[in-house]
This record gives structure tokens, C-alpha cells and sequence, in this order.
DNA sequence: GCGCTAAATTCTGTATACAGTATTCTTGAA
DNA sequence: TTCAAGAATACTGTATACAGAATTTAGCGC
């Protein structure tokens, strides 16, 4: 059987790097749980998922396993996987541990990161603030991702942006609901541009400081659109 | 096919839980990747594996892929999984990011542990102190873990457990390595004695000093002993 | 003897089949 | 009408089967 998992943006053909099924699953289920399409608390069905995918159980259950030592689904004993569900307190302490890794992170970055690596994250910055002008929230929202993923990278340490990068997955499903008003949003921004400052003045602490600001007020922004 | 996989120590039967096979070789496996009976680099071939332990080569093959997500395996494309090797910079990138994790956590638990809950953490210590004195260096080594892992514990912080666990894990198989001498060892109990204090006088700040300067000490103990 | 090519074998990747457990539905009685 | 018990159904857990890729081995030419 030729199995098509439709990607939702086709992948460029530079990659010739075979992919095993269960690695494509993966990543799909991934999105298929970010996005929302299979909401917290959902018991996913192997037959259904599985036709739905266009393959067979085996590959799902290898990619369901993999998941679940992700931290995205729940393996419950004779019934299956649930897509996970976290209370306010559980995202609370997410962000906590991502603050201290990314203020870990950004001293780090700002004593071994290149010239050229920090001037690649000013690309990323500037892309940014131009998708913040045209409002383009989701674009917004992806280049953010990928500027404090990439500041975490520039410190260097592979570890740290597995750990970071996990928490980061588990949290994207919470920071998809928070639609900030035009104020908070604008907030946001004004903070990014200090980050990028202390950043290129390579100041640990001020950096370090931001990071955490940052981290407390997206916790501001999503807090109440939790259950307790 | 009744499949009996081999519990290296028979579980209590107080466990009505009715666990499933891919999570027994889960265990399994990872133990069989600690204790250096499947050293890095190691092809996982899953027919001998599956004969070995008894299983047929579908859970084993999930079990795997769960692996493989905590990073203990690296998934190559239809060439299986390969145990995982860490050379000495990513072994030093680990244990920094532990530090960062234990220091947050050390703080934490300075102010939101019961005195109850330290007190926990004291009797593992004494019991520590005592196979140090027997010099029962397995047992003393388990207690370490469980003191570490409890004063994260502590923290009251679940995502903090899950990514200190996780690269606790990791490590297992290297510190397994270093054999110190009486002197380090020594040492090293002299570190877990101010350790108690600083967290039994809720210090936050000489606790974290503490954990900082113990994980460096646990690297230099280590260094010599990995490939560049 | 050494290296290259091709067949043979081994192993992984995926699908399917079967057994056992959870869930749902149905039926009957209070 | 509501609840309970049991049958029917659906779904998960595990094993096996088959296809295709990778590796090994054998044979051949140099």
C-alpha cells in the first residue's frame, strides 16, 4: 500500500532524506494535536485516526508511542491514548521552566554566539515586526517561536534546546488560543525590541531580565483563558 | 503467547496496575541502556532483542520509538535504532542544564517545601550516609539520584520533574562510569552534608551555590573518562 | 591477493489477523 | 422510568506475514 499522508505545505524537494511513515505520523499527529483538531481530553481512536491517515495501526501505535513520551498524549492501559490536557497550574510551571532555560539560554548566548548568529536572529526580529505591521498573527506567531527557539540554540548546547524545544511543543497548544488585544500585542513587540538590543550589546543580565519579563506577561496574556 | 519478560527486581504485589508490554520492555530496555549491557552504538537488531526478552517485535518495536523520544536511542531510517553515544561536550551540555534545572529547583523548594517534605529528603541522606560508611557504592549511588530528584520534587513543579528526569536519565549511563576515588568520594558527601543544611535553614541562595558547585565537582569526577 | 559486482540473506517497515478487554446496547424487572 | 445484568460490539494489545531496503557473502575478473 502506498500510504499519502497529506503534509499541509508541501516539502521542499532538496530533502531527499527518506522518512519512515511512523516519523511523517508523527510529526502530523504533532500539528494535527497544536492545532487544535484533536482537542485535549481526546481518546484517540486507532481504526479511525488510522483510516483517516490512510495507514495502517501499526505505524500510528509506533508514532502514538513516541508522542506520548513527548508529553502530548496520555497512554492509559487497555484504553488507549488521550490527548493530554493541562490546568493553568501545569502551564504555570511549564513557563517557569522555560524562563529559566531561556534566561540560561540568553547569558549563555550572549558570551559564545557569533556576530553572524546573533544578525540571523536580527532577520528573524525584522520579519517579525513586519508581519506585526501587516497583522499577520499566525506568521507573527511562528517567527516568535522560532526567535526564542533560536536564542536558546545560540547558547550552544544541544541538551538545553531538546529540553526547551519539548516544553515549547507542549505549550504551543496553549499560546494558539491566546488572541492578545492590539495593546498587549504591541507590548509584546516593544519587548522583542529590547531583547534584540541587549542581545547585540551582548548584556547577560539585561537579557536575562527581559527573558523573564517576557515570560511572565505571555503568562499574563493566557492565564485566564484557562480552566483552574 | 504468554510473554515473561524478567523483572530484575520481583515486583511487590501491592501493584494490582495492569501494565502493558511495550511499557515493561520500556523499563526494561532503558535498564539494559543504563547498566552498559547495550553499550552506545549498539544496533538494536529487534529480532534478537524480541527472542532475548520474549516478546514479538511490535511492542518492542513501540518501546523503542518511546525511547527513542527520550533520546537514550537515535532512530536511523530502515536501519533501526542505534544506541545512543555522547561525547564529552554533550555530556557537559547535560549536566549544565541539570545545574540550571537543580539550582531554579533548589530555590523553589526553599520556599514552597514542608517541613515534612525536607524532612523526607534528610532520611534519604542518612540512609545515603550509612552505605557511604559501608561503602555500598550502588546503594549510595541510587540514594544520590533520589535525593536530587527529590529536592527537584520538592519544587512542587511536575514539567521540572519530567525534563530533570528525562536528562537525569541520560546521564545515568555515564555516571555509572565514574569510579572515584575515596578522596573524591569523600568529597562529594561533604557537598550532600551543606546541602542538607542550606535547604533544612531554607537557604535559597546557599542551596543553589551548593548544587551549582556539586554538579561542576561531578563533572571534573567524570571528564577524564569520555572521548573528546 | 584485491577489488568489484551480483546474488543471497538478513533486517527493517508496514499491513493484517487474532485474542482479550472495555464499552455500548438491549432486555428485563423493580 | 430507571436501573441492572448480560449479550453484542468496538477497540486495544500482541503476534504473525509479507514487501522492500540494507548488509553480507560468493563469485569473478584483474
Amino acid at each position: 500500500m502506498v500510504a499519502v499522508i497529506p503534509q499541509p505545505s508541501p516539502v521542499p524537494s532538496t530533502r531527499i532524506e527518506r522518512q519512515s511513515l511512523h516519523d511523517a505520523i508523527v510529526t502530523r499527529l504533532r500539528d494535527m494535536i497544536i492545532e487544535g483538531h484533536l482537542p485535549p481530553g481526546t481518546r484517540i481512536n486507532e481504526g479511525q485516526i488510522g483510516a483517516q491517515l490512510g495507514v495502517s495501526r501499526t505505524p500510528l501505535r509506533e508514532a502514538i508511542k513516541y508522542l506520548a513520551s513527548e508529553g502530548l498524549v496520555e497512554l492509559v492501559p487497555s484504553r488507549g491514548a488521550v490527548v493530554k490536557s493541562f490546568g493553568a497550574k501545569e502551564v504555570l510551571d511549564m513557563i517557569e521552566v522555560i524562563r529559566t532555560l531561556e534566561q540560561f539560554a540568553g547569558t549563555r548566548a550572549c558570551q559564545v554566539a557569533t556576530n553572524q548568529d546573533i544578525g540571523h536572529i536580527r532577520d528573524l526580529h525584522d520579519e517579525m515586526l513586519a508581519c506585526y505591521r501587516s497583522g499577520d498573527r499566525l506568521q507573527y506567531y511562528k517567527l516568535n517561536q522560532a526567535i526564542h527557539s533560536g536564542i536558546v540554540a545560540l547558547a550552544g548546547n544541544a541538551a538545553l534546546s531538546d529540553v526547551h524545544g519539548m516544553l515549547q511543543t507542549r505549550l504551543k497548544r496553549i499560546r494558539f488560543i491566546g488572541h492578545e488585544g492590539p495593546e498587549k500585542w504591541a507590548n509584546a513587540v516593544a519587548e522583542h525590541e529590547e531583547m534584540m538590543a541587549a542581545l547585540e550589546a551582548r548584556d547577560p543580565d539585561r537579557l536575562s531580565a527581559i527573558l523573564g519579563r517576557h515570560l511572565t506577561l505571555a503568562w499574563e496574556r493566557v492565564k485566564d483563558d484557562l480552566q483552574p
